[in-house]
DNA sequence: AAGTTATATAACAACGTTATTATATAACCG
DNA sequence: CGGTTATATAATAACGTTGTTATATAACTT
């Protein structure tokens, strides 16, 4: 599975975006970051593995905790892939013909 | 499901990724963007509506042809996600403790 | 040492995704 | 009109994901 995927397929999923957003916040642990969904313990640790297979998280070790923290490197990639399609939207942008079939078809 | 769901999950098959990168280059019809792959075409009329319906594809009606072209609302919705996640990169990025965590995670 | 806390892993059921083949529909071509 | 072209849909098989419970492990606490 290329990085992309990982990425993009791990921010598929409404939990794992919730557990980023309280990362952006500042480091927390699995138990931290499980308290606020009524889901299992287990299911947020898988959840935890996707993220960091993807390069979103990184984790230590501290004692019997593992602190949980963002990863820049898959922001980056994604963002390096947007990049392209940001483009092409504002070249097509410009093309008349292309302007008023979105409009129609945006109804 | 959200929009955001539906989108990242959309960008998570490498085939949608390259109907994409295809249709960054300007419109096309379907069996155009199936040509390049080898799977069948039913298959590719399911990537595109898996596209329609992530707001990533518009498609117009040109007698038998339904040419397809790249959406602007998505790419934006995503990027305003992501949004989040550079700033709190960019943010965690200056403290220390963060930093060296971080070089010896990274190795 | 014994109990508790933090986390991981395995087995399993439910469900969703993706590709295939076969077939339908509708527009175009002669 | 009859054949062909462009696309969509349905049925189905293979596979992956996500959540649960039960259990393991290892580090703290007393």
């Amino acid at each position: 599975m290329s990085n992309l995927d990982a990425a993009f397929s791990a921010l598929a999923d409404p939990t794992r975006r919730a557990i980023l957003a309280r990362l952006a916040l500042g480091e927390a642990t699995v138990m931290e970051l499980a308290e606020p969904f009524e889901m299992t313990q287990p299911a947020i640790s898988r959840h935890l593995k996707v993220l960091e297979g993807a390069g979103l998280i990184l984790r230590r070790v501290e004692g019997t905790k593992r602190p949980c923290r963002l990863a820049p490197a898959a922001v980056a990639e994604i963002d390096q892939w947007l990049g392209m399609l940001r483009k092409a939207l504002s070249a097509n942008y410009n093309r008349l013909d292309d302007v008023l079939a979105a409009m129609k078809t945006e109804e």
